[in-house]
DNA sequence: AACGGTACTCGTACACTGTTCGAGCCGTCA
DNA sequence: TGACGGCTCGAACAGTGTACGAGTACCGTT
């Protein structure tokens, strides 16, 4: 049977979610795909290689997943909830999108369009370079932490210990019933992060210096 | 001579910032101490453990850095930069921190202080769990991404390749000079954070419901 | 002074890991 | 038919984290 590079990264994909990440290996990956153990590195270049290509794949499904939209704040939202449902939809995967640099064809597309939105919107080259990498490194964040639990949840139980012996605020916190879902917690963030960049953007072309 | 888990957290600091994330491994740890290879597991359940407690370390490294502060917003900016200082004076351990979720004892004291600042201030519950994590999440991932690039720039020359065929916005950006400092995005990241923490804080008492 | 036990060290061994190498297969073109 | 390039894969290598158990060094008690 003739390997692609596009059926070693399904195969990954798949070990990723069904097994978790450290169940990745290239003899479980060759296993997978019905191959020799090492037959995928004619392929691809190495382990790290196919992380990448994995990582662009899925920034690839989270670009696909975002509509056209009129303004950067939209599109914005759209692309971190699109994000934040591909990565839970892929638990096992949202680490190595964490772990690595995003410079795949994939990610470059998606930084393409959001660069050209806030051009269209009067952003200038500096300000649209530093919405976007916060807009970026704030969701991988927060998904790649939120499916870290998630995966955790599904796991053997692991008693928290004695949380907090002197700590009180913290105890009021999580006794306090309030403890807000993750929901609630991405779409706050999100909004603290739209709300900073707008009221930064407002402020920037009233000609007020910051601080 | 006798081993101690301070000894121990010291040495695999020291690995790591002088050898990189990738040469820390129990046996070099071992030989770093002048101990036999598998002594460390007395004192320290196995790598995970060990790599908590070298995150946990360096968290205290942070919030040793953060004085005392009339206000939430001073106290949150000066953690960041803080921690922003702490790691990239310790490339090799960025990403050990950033990988793991941050639930020591010192990781625990800096939330306690926060909370208690931000209670002052008027936070309700939910609003200073979801302001810190906020912060907490923004700030580990610029911050590692950044250690990340100076220990890329300190290897070998990684030439980019050919970045971007038909992407103008990403052209024009990285051509037109106005590549920001790694100085400048952070602040400005912050500077967004901590608007929009605020706008959102300013609303909710307002008794305004968002969007 | 002799004993028992606890705290600690460490050599060996096991089951893995990523990766290299080179021998072999197989279809295509000359 | 022969040769060649694309492709597969078994064996082997160096290295990993960790369990186990034998060994040592110190301690308070008798």
């Amino acid at each position: 049977m003739s390997l692609t590079r596009d059926q070693i990264v399904d195969a990954a994909i798949r070990i990723l979610d069904d097994e978790g990440p450290d169940a990745l290996s290239m003899r479980r990956l060759g296993a997978e795909l019905d191959a020799g153990a090492t037959s995928v590195y004619w392929h691809v270049k190495g382990k790290d290689e196919l992380l990448d290509l994995v990582a662009d794949r899925v920034i690839g499904e989270v670009f696909a997943g975002v509509g056209a939209t009129e303004t950067w704040r939209a599109w914005m939202a759209a692309f971190a909830r699109s994000m934040r449902r591909v990565l839970l939809a892929h638990p096992g995967v949202a680490p190595v999108v964490g772990r690595r640099a995003t410079a795949g064809p994939n990610a470059l597309l998606a930084l393409e369009a959001l660069l050209g939105l806030l051009a269209v919107d009067g952003f200038d080259g500096m300000s649209s370079m530093l919405a976007s990498t916060t807009l970026v490194g704030w969701t991988t964040t927060l998904v790649v932490a939120e499916a870290r639990e998630l995966r955790a949840a599904a796991g053997p139980e692991v008693d928290e210990g004695p949380v907090a012996p002197q700590h009180p605020a913290i105890v009021a916190l999580l006794g306090g019933g309030t403890m807000p879902t993750a929901d609630v917690r991405f779409e706050y963030g999100l909004g603290v992060l739209l709300d900073g960049i707008s009221a930064r953007e407002t402020r920037r072309r009233s000609g007020t210096d910051g601080d």
